[in-house]
DNA sequence: ATTTTGTCTTTTATCCACAATAGACAGATT
DNA sequence: AATCTGTCTATTGTGGATAAAAGACAAAAT
């Protein structure tokens, strides 16, 4: 097997979306820019569809032939890139795992367990390699260095640094500049989620990195950017890890992001300081309580 | 062919001048140690080193017989990586060349361009990638965000922070901390370059790399230090292209250091800051002054 | 009792092949 | 005149093969 189609897989199951609403299909560069495809997948799509009865396809026309059924979709699991698939599976040996830092990591081993070439995997811990918690011996294995509490001290020490410098960016933004107007959005999205915090709760990890990535980029610095990614990683997959009192610690960090929020609107540097302070240091909290 | 021998060239090479000093070579485990590599690679130099006649090996005895002569080296071009090969052909490209700064990346073209396999390139790009000079598009190609001044003053904008952070916590070293005595071997070596300047100021950029990366050890947080590694790149290539005023500009920068050594041990916390910030601003300066 | 060597196994680095996907271009259609 | 489709080519993503290098272990030597 060479390339896996999941890029096919995925665009198909979206692009059945599009059949449930409409009667007839649009062209096909318009049908590859909405599904974010080249025109070569969307003729696949087409293909498939037509096989299966569901489109009549001739040129222009793409008229519609019946809603589809769930048979119709491609399996959830098939749909994931192979990169996805790795870095899930790699994680979860490293998280939930007994991973004790200093041991190695062997890519053959790796492959055979994820049942996959050891060219992706050696590529994904390349990739990977940039968030610190692994490092590579030349010509020799990979090591981990663990998910320890040094490594969440100085993921934090780096990302306060980050933030703070980005929220007082944030409030020389010019008053139409568009991230005023998601921000507002988002602090709506936040009351709304803590009107119904008991039902809505596992939200919040979500709006929390879209949160703090929209403050990130009004850096506009592609090294404050980028290293959101590794936040991002961090909180996505201990979030998964980690849910003693999910209720009251999303709870408390919205209506610290309620405050930020607030402090960001006035513009005012020393409130905006002092409510970004004060959540990146709860959140640090919860993540140091997590580790040990 | 598969994995090319440079370990071995290199280690062989470098061996060839231990013959040069001694009359009977140490253990294989010791030989192994004292060139950082394995067993298997020893004794592949051992048995060429036979074979040339230059010693006589019988288990424990390897009896010197005869000087290594030029032409028992490897020549130095079969004894660089393949990834240093490929990074230095890549960085030509992009800062010599008159590279543009949203110009696709190809990684056939670039394979065939070195001679090389496509496997090693897109490694390559992987791991050059979070220098921040290149994106992907997946499934797609890279796109170069070339050298420009905005990229100059992401960059220091972040190194700035990073090291005014790193040098408050050189402040706080423990006075026995071998960090100290490097300082002065460092400051040691400016007094004797700038004393020959005229002849040694080539050795600057070295000797730059080695200060900033100590000060930044200091700072104890694997992010910041992996940081250095993006300075380390640019300003390497940045000297090997931009050679006007060396003798000035090398001098000046070293002035700096010394004062910003001074007020490191002194401890003296506004006086480090103030030093640091007067020399990373003229670093500024003259990395901007080569871009446009 | 340690260290060294001989031998063998395992793993990494690299190239190559091929399916999936992107993308280019000319002719067809509105 | 602009957009769409049919067809073709080029490039990426991924598995597999293989030489180089690392590393394990027992027997041999100090």
């Amino acid at each position: 097997m060479a390339k896996q189609n999941t890029v096919f897989k995925d665009a198909f199951n979206r692009c059945l979306r599009l059949v449930a609403e409409t009667a007839t299909l649009p062209s096909e560069p318009e049908l590859g820019t909405a599904l974010g495809v080249s025109r070569t997948t969307i003729r696949a799509i087409l293909a498939r569809m037509e096989t299966l009865q569901l489109i009549a396809w001739n040129k222009r026309e793409k008229r519609v032939l019946r809603q589809p059924v769930a048979a119709d979709y491609y399996p959830a699991e098939e749909t994931d890139s192979l990169s996805d698939i790795i870095e899930r599976s790699f994680m979860r040996r490293i998280l939930a795992g007994g991973a004790e830092p200093g041991m190695q990591i062997n890519e053959l081993e790796l492959a055979r367990d994820i049942g996959t070439g050891t060219t992706s995997v050696r590529e994904f811990l390349i990739r990977f390699s940039r968030f610190g918690l692994i490092e590579k011996r030349p010509n020799s294995h990979w090591i981990l260095k663990g998910f320890t509490r040094e490594f969440a001290l100085e993921l934090t020490e780096v990302r306060e640094m980050f933030e703070l410098r980005s929220a007082a960016s944030f409030t020389t933004l010019a008053a139409d500049h568009p991230a005023w107007l998601e921000l507002s959005r988002i602090e709506a999205l936040h009351r709304e989620i803590l009107a119904d915090i008991d039902n809505r709760y596992r939200e919040f990890s979500e709006l929390d990195e879209r949160f703090h990535l929209l403050v990130h980029k009004s850096s506009s610095n592609r090294f404050i950017i980028d290293f959101y990614d590794i936040i991002t990683i961090v909180f996505h997959y201990h979030y998964q890890w980690n849910k003693t009192n999910a209720r009251e610690r999303n709870a408390l960090a919205m209506e610290e992001h309620l405050a930020y929020i607030a402090a960001l609107k006035t513009r005012d540097l020393a409130k905006v300081e002092a409510a970004c302070r004060r959540h990146l240091q709860s959140a640090r909290e919860t993540l140091l309580q997590s580790i040990q």
